[in-house]
DNA sequence: AGACTTATCTACCACTCGATACAAAAGTTG
DNA sequence: CAACTTTTGTATCGAGTGGTAGATAAGTCT
């Protein structure tokens, strides 16, 4: 048989760009013509590689994910859970403010409304934030086994509140909130944080 | 001279309807056809008492920041700043779950991103976000000044962080969580909070 | 080389978007 | 009633939407 003409344009390079203008448009912002344009290639081949403009969405959350499991993998890899919680705002107030990258969160700032044949959207990127906060719940679980965190600490709650806090820090980051502002929101953040009550109150 | 042909329509009710649509579709994802269906008109009428679907938002959005000032009035009330911030992420939990609206906040959920023509919109929103910001940290300067706050506490960072975590508890109820949930987020986000530190870890 | 498979391009589809022109309707004022 | 002013409904505007048909180009296989 034969093997048929090769792609003539890279599909990461070509999702990194899509997944640009998704982060800064939002899903229904994102037009095609936005999207074709970015990514260098016409219609017909976005739809032979993606499917459809949801399935090219999906692809570059994928892609989105992957960047961040790295990042996952150290903020999870924290000694305490008082660490994780640390490493976790703080990769956060960085990523958000990233000037390679829009500001915010892709997952918040893709779509929390859409419109009439878009309804999905929002269902999809929520629960990809889901997997972020189970991602902590079960590491908070495990330092409550270890003795890490006190019984009286509740893993859920506080996976919670990071996982809430983090998507307020995407609201305020997309609104042009500087690093500064959002190491702030961290920092205060963490005083609610079992561990460590020393640096309570006082603030950089 | 003469009067004119009297408008048909309740424009405060219209509002409701159109403030309704922003809500659950943000401001892209409303169209014209959603919106005068749903308010009950025909786009010339819309178009005559709003002069534009931006208009529209501004109008609802004035709507929207009417009906919360009183609760504003109730929660920047409160005894203490640490009263004040129960109050503020109470009525929080409880508005963004009230099912006489769409779930979370209209300020987050209308427009965190947008399309070409309409990137004034998010700016617009996040400046309303901001005028809630800016009461709560007045609130807490007067705390500061009245011994209620203590001199190492920092009203604008207290102010940001409770801003940003009702942000966060918007795209939370957004995303399906209930009442209980948001409950849960204002709970420990109060441990943050400087004064009555006794119930820092336990839940609910 | 020639058959075969797949990607790419041009052009276009039906549809929806926000916004309006126009004329009929509904009221106030003289 | 008649003159005047404003709103309303119908019908539609041009632009842009997501998506595709069909022909052509660019490779690999035998």
């Amino acid at each position: 048989m034969a093997m048929g003409r090769p792609r003539s344009f890279d599909t990461d390079k070509a999702l990194d760009e899509a997944m640009e203008v998704f982060w800064r448009h939002g899903y229904d912002g994102a037009s095609l013509a936005m999207l074709t344009k970015a990514m260098g290639i016409k219609p017909p081949s976005l739809y032979a590689a993606f499917g459809s403009k949801e399935g090219l969405l999906k692809a570059a959350l994928d892609r989105y994910a992957e960047r961040r499991s790295e990042h996952m993998r150290y903020v999870l890899a924290g000694a305490s859970a008082r660490e994780v919680a640390e490493r976790y705002l703080g990769s956060i107030a960085e990523s958000h403010t990233d000037p390679a990258n829009p500001p915010g969160c892709l997952l918040v700032q893709g779509g929390l409304a859409c419109g009439a044949g878009s309804e999905n959207i929002p269902f999809e990127l929520a629960s990809r934030r889901a997997l972020t906060e189970t991602e902590l719940r079960e590491r908070f679980v495990q330092a409550k086994r270890d003795g890490d965190l006190g019984d009286d600490a509740d893993p859920a709650a506080l996976a919670r509140f990071l996982s809430t806090v983090a998507s307020g820090m995407g609201v305020l980051a997309s609104s042009g909130a500087d690093r500064d502002a959002l190491r702030e929101v961290a920092h205060v953040s963490l005083s609610a944080f079992p561990g460590q009550e020393a640096n309570r109150i006082p603030l950089p």
